[in-house]
RNA sequence: GGUCUCGUAGUAUAGCGGUUAGUACAUCGGGUUUUCAUCCCGACAAUGCGGGUUCGACUCCCGCCGAGAUCACCA
């Protein structure tokens, strides 16, 4: 396979959400497929969108992702600078070009006269085209003038590896801005230049700009330029609607999903598979399996429904993988910042056993917080919990009572206090009360946490330690 | 309105003229000595509509309907 140069080009206009990340993560994936490079570029010609701050945000995102760039901000690379606002220069310089041979006039109509022109297109009726209007006799460009591309309106085709082979005829083909007036270039010029200075081979974006697509051919060609593969991503669609998932859907950044403890295993598997598939029924991937794996042609051309719901899912799958494949304590090396604040007293083994008795729990690491609190502080002893839970409410108080108490005799007699040999003890109780698991394990376990659920019983009397449990047990049984 | 794109269960998808239309999430049952979860088993559930082409259409063609994108000195 050839070697792909493909780039993510976000403008920092703030967060981006995970509608967004899709375009960096596909990019990505052929770039290092081919062997390729992989580039970064910050598109902030829009001064007045411009988010101080932004530029930080979609690096951490990235990175968080191990979505490493070979060029761009930070890394550098040979085509700095890599924010557009510092390549004006290179923008006139191409701009130039076109002025001298034509292709391009600077354009004094102010911005009343384009309104009359449109509305009047308005009235009778019929598509509103710049070319039309275009100024007779342009003037010599000066600063603080627009300059325009002049088209020459004819038919395209082209392929797009996506949607497939692409027709359009004249008609789409306008006068579009180059340089805006105050002297930044549009999107539509800045990324054709940039595009070409850095190599990019695959420009893969969102579908809005299939339709502009003709235009951006237009100036490949004005330039001389080789036409690079052509890629529309369709949208992600929010969980309600038939629009594209945006911040107002509350679509929330990438970020906030890390500090809710979602793994960016998870996070890029996710998305990744949002509207493509290898063909095989394979759910999770590892990075360097969708690298391997990942195609172009197979990217689904309809949008897809963002559905949290499976991304969760996949999370727990990626907690129990982790666990799993690389053990307790690379697990617990994800779960620094995710425990409720007790838990900082209490030795760092004793957090890792913790973990590996519930992480099999977990669909975000933050639910440490709340599933984890009995094991690291005495829980509130309710009594309701116990009277009126279903399988403990046909028994009386004191028959609840009495058989806590012969619990904690048996318990105190064992001497070798570990998972084997407390689950000898409970079976033996089991037999020597005649009661069901579901009343002598729920009174127990109750006792113990005061949660509405909790590890097994053995497990969470193991970790708990011989002293805690029988502390809790007795303080309990005086409750009844 | 012009131009372009899309249309398989609630969701994400497989399929590429002949299948009991497969898989996953969700939902609903059941199982694994308590709960919650994991895991396992099972159930429910789809080819937008109408015409062709064909022995045969989810698949090819046309029309309709529905959905989306775009028509900026935003990207």
């Amino acid at each position: 396979m050839e070697k792909a140069t493909t780039r993510f080009a976000p403008s920092p206009t703030g967060y981006i959400h995970i509608g967004n990340v899709r375009s960096a993560i596909y990019p990505y994936l052929v770039a290092r497929q081919s062997g390729g490079k992989m580039i970064l570029r910050i598109e902030d010609t829009d001064r007045e969108r411009y988010v101080e701050g932004a530029t930080e945000l979609i690096e951490d995102t990235l990175k968080w992702l191990g979505l490493d760039w070979d060029e761009g901000p930070i890394v550098g690379g040979p085509s700095e600078p890599y924010f557009q606002s510092e390549r004006l220069g290179i923008y006139m310089k191409w701009v130039q070009k076109l002025l001298d041979s034509g292709r391009a006039y600077a354009d004094p109509t102010p911005a009343e006269k384009i309104d009359e022109y449109r509305k009047k297109c308005e009235q009778e009726k019929v598509p509103f085209l710049y070319r039309n209007f275009r100024p007779e006799n342009p003037p010599k460009w000066e600063p603080g003038m627009p300059i325009r591309f002049k088209t020459e309106p004819k038919e395209y085709s082209w392929t797009d590896a996506v949607m497939g082979d692409m027709h359009t005829g004249p008609e789409v083909l306008d006068d579009i801005i180059l340089i805006k007036k105050d002297g930044y270039p549009t999107y539509n010029f800045a990324h054709i230049v940039d595009d070409a200075e850095m190599g990019v081979t695959h420009v893969m974006r969102g579908v809005e700009y299939l339709s502009s697509t003709p235009n951006y051919l237009a100036l490949y060609e004005a330039f001389g330029l080789e036409r690079p593969v052509l890629v529309s991503l369709p949208h992600i669609l929010a969980p309600t609607g038939n629009k594209k998932l945006g911040k107002r859907d509350g679509a929330k950044s990438a970020t906030e999903y890390r500090d809710d403890g979602v793994l960016p295993e998870a996070m890029l598997n996710y998305l990744a598979c949002l509207g493509w598939n290898d063909g095989t029924e394979q759910e999770i991937y590892t990075k360097e399996e969708l690298i391997k794996s990942f195609s172009l042609d197979r990217i689904q051309n309809s949008g897809a429904r963002y559905d949290e719901t499976k991304l969760l899912w996949m999370n727990g799958q990626w907690i129990r993988r982790i666990f799993d494949e690389q053990g307790a304590r690379a697990l617990y090396d994800r779960t620094i910042g995710f425990w409720p604040a007790e838990a900082e007293e209490f030795p760092e083994e004793y957090r890792v056993k913790v973990l590996s008795i519930i992480y099999d729990r977990l669909k975000v690491l933050s639910d440490l917080k709340t599933m984890t609190t009995y094991f690291f502080k005495d829980p509130e002893v309710d009594v309701n919990m116990i009277v009126e839970n279903k399988f403990l409410k046909k028994m009386s108080e004191a028959e609840l009572e009495d058989l806590l108490k012969t619990s904690i005799r048996e318990l105190t007699a064992l001497e070798d206090w570990n998972a084997d040999s407390l689950q000898e003890v409970l079976n033996n109780l089991l037999e020597k009360t005649g009661k069901k698991p579901a009343e002598l394990f729920s009174l127990i376990r109750i006792a113990l946490s005061f949660a509405p659920f909790s590890p097994a019983l053995n497990l969470t009397l193991d970790t708990l330690g011989r002293e805690t449990s029988l502390a809790r047990l007795n303080r309990a049984a005086a409750a009844i």
